[in-house]
DNA sequence: TGTTCATATGAATGTTTATTCATATGTTCC
DNA sequence: GGAACATATGAATAAACATTCATATGAACA
């Protein structure tokens, strides 16, 4: 296992546990899984999509009426809720000139209030 | 409601609910509250921190072991670990120059296999 | 058809952040 | 005490990202 072609060895310590490697790395999700639960998660790390996930989960709203509560810009809004929506996380409803927004899964009430009992019991 | 002081409104629409903002925004969290709940999140919101959480739930491991694992520098995850330690989702002992890492929470496995469902249902 | 209104979107900007490099800290063994 | 080793950390860099501004799209209504 040397050559051109080698994996370069980020860590030279002495210590290696191989046989643990080893284990861990074979009950591992794959690489892609893992990117993608990762890149869920950052959806909820802002607090700008909190507080819309947690508005959108006490009523439907409009994009104006989210920008109002929260008080931001309109086009802020906008922008965080295509994220939302991209993720699946939210789905949209025209009627005439407004959109009304509203959480789009089931789990979405479920992982906020998981994250809040984490926050309060610390 | 006018004057120097008065809030800006930062959405002019005509088409505001303010029923149903007043009444979302009693039923809201403090701001504060959303803000940590937003970095809580933020955590699992990177593939090298979730891929080294995965990694802790099936063993306890050494800095250096993690950097094989993920085929990165040991500097890199020493920094990582910081910031999973100061969000109280990981612990350390020390044994000798090695130090061991685990998870600190029992709640960190169910935030995860949570996301992974989402992942998988969409 | 033209105007008004609600929302969406592209580009620009400032901030945050993950990784790297160099080096410091802390432990063991001689 | 000094050398060797595992880990921690500060500064620098590059990439990611949230917000703003200007403007486009799309619907209602006159």
């Amino acid at each position: 296992m040397a050559g051109p072609n080698a994996p370069i060895d980020k860590c030279d310590c002495d210590v290696i546990h191989q046989d643990i490697i080893d284990w861990v790395r074979d009950k591992m999700p794959r690489e892609e899984t893992l990117y993608d639960l990762a890149e869920f998660f950052k959806v909820f790390g802002d607090s700008t999509r909190i507080r819309i996930l947690w508005a959108l989960a006490e009523s439907e709203m409009c994009v104006c009426d989210i920008a109002n509560l929260l008080n931001m810009t309109q086009s802020a809004i906008s922008h965080q809720l295509r994220v939302l929506k991209q993720a699946a996380l939210v789905k949209s409803r025209r009627d005439g000139k407004v959109v009304y927004y509203s959480l789009d899964d089931e789990h979405v009430q479920q992982i906020i209030d998981q994250g809040m009992t984490h926050i309060n019991e610390k």
